[in-house]
DNA sequence: CACCGTATTTGACCTACATCAATACCTTCA
DNA sequence: TGAAGGTATTGATGTAGGTCAAATACGGTG
């Protein structure tokens, strides 16, 4: 990156953006996210939940496992991924979140984060103190049940994970994750057949349960039967349907 | 079971002890399950919301996948299932649920059940009707703490399941799910060293993403070694250390 | 622009678990 | 009480994916 650039042309009026940037109001991501459902005015009052932003540089840790739980996060921009460690140092990536995905609810329950979530690229995180959107979600019936349904979701997620990692071999558990990610960006509105990994090999390999030769071999695979192409971190999907097909058989 | 024995001694006030046992203020689950932590008041107005009891016997089902949301249930007696199916006919077992275990959460997200959920003995099951949970947690923030509580658990939960099937081994697994039940045995006061299990090893396998016969050949592993007595579905563990050493190691 | 550390690919070989098969054992129901 | 069907054990053999190793390619840095 050119230091020598300027900064970007915003700076004379960083705060006025900041306070409109941080706005579900008028966020491109309110329909994915928290604020999905809610009318005008219960969304100006999540307006004023979301006080901070949070910017991560990659690499950077958002919460570690045992930290206190102080915010549920929401992805504004980046990538994030989530791991689980064992006391014996071993670890594995329960997940990797995107823009409008919400983060941090593995510490309700105990009021300590029960992972670590870094960021694999650059992000923006929104940061919603919990014990006011308890409190919030008391008083919009909207906002409770979307926050309900966040969790719930999540559940289901780590359903389709546990399929995933107990059923499923190698070609399917890759097949799967493809789609899952293409299905993701395309509801985000960006191309459903071509999009950029933002996650090494064996961080692909940790979260399917496989180790990054695997995975190599399994992308190699479906490039040369033509059902994708693959380089580097740049994936084109070319056959989805067999991609599908491979899942949905047998 | 001899039928011709007299019923419970019960019969004669069936209605008033239904009545009873169905109020959460004299369950002895309450600490477990969902009122945990209500002061008296607030137990009073969530008796009511527990408004009926099922019964189901060994092999029915309380919810399929598809169904849509009408209630969350609280284990009060016996022993259930979840498990997640896919289109091509293959299922994995989501989990296994005792007495003050809460179900029904993965319907919340869209209003349907991602799952179905089987008796594996008889058991009988609170039925909390879930606009009316929604309704009640948001005038009682106890309520709705522990709401949420259990829906984080569940997620957390599930992260242990994608640690174990994600990067353990047989023997690892094992242990880790003779352990679980073991604990979870024991916070309902029943002994820690000797139950039963519910499930046939092939559900054990499809849980622990292991066929039928691995399980079988490391339960025989485990009591050659000597660290359980296994006969049939009747468990022992005469070496807890030994288990949580093979956990945390490596 | 050259260099270095990290990420990826690919091959050869090995092992943990799956698969197939035979037998034994419970449980249930007539 | 006995027969049938589900459940469990154990052995023999196969294989998907792991492990080890080497070659290559890349992005960031000075």
């Amino acid at each position: 990156m050119n230091t020598t650039h300027a900064p970007a042309p915003a700076t004379a009026a960083v705060t006025d953006l900041n306070q409109l940037r941080v706005a579900c109001s008028s966020c491109s991501l309110r329909e994915l996210c928290l604020p999905a459902g809610l009318d005008a005015r219960e969304m100006e009052r999540v307006d004023r939940l979301v006080n901070q932003r949070r910017k991560l540089r990659r690499g950077e840790h958002l919460y570690h496992a045992g930290n206190p739980l102080v915010a549920l996060y929401a992805v504004r921009s980046g990538f994030m991924k989530s791991c689980v460690l064992q006391e014996d140092g071993r670890e594995q990536v329960a997940g990797f979140h995107m823009t409008g995905d919400m983060l941090g609810m593995d510490a309700i329950s105990s009021g300590r984060h029960m992972c670590d979530t870094v960021a694999l690229e650059d992000s923006e995180l929104c940061e919603i103190p919990y014990s006011y959107l308890e409190q919030l979600s008391r008083e919009l019936p909207s906002l409770q049940q979307q926050l309900h349904r966040i969790m719930s979701r999540e559940i289901v997620r780590d359903y389709g994970v546990m399929m995933l990692l107990g059923s499923m071999k190698a070609e399917e558990r890759m097949a799967a994750f493809l789609l899952n990610l293409s299905q993701r960006f395309a509801a985000r509105g960006y191309s459903s057949a071509e999009f950029n990994l933002r996650m090494t090999r064996e961080e692909i390999g940790s979260y399917l349960g496989l180790k990054l030769e695997t995975i190599s071999r399994v992308l190699s695979r479906f490039q040369q039967d033509g059902w994708i192409a693959v380089r580097h971190k740049h994936i084109r999907i070319r056959k989805a349907d067999a991609l599908h097909q491979l899942l949905g058989q047998r």
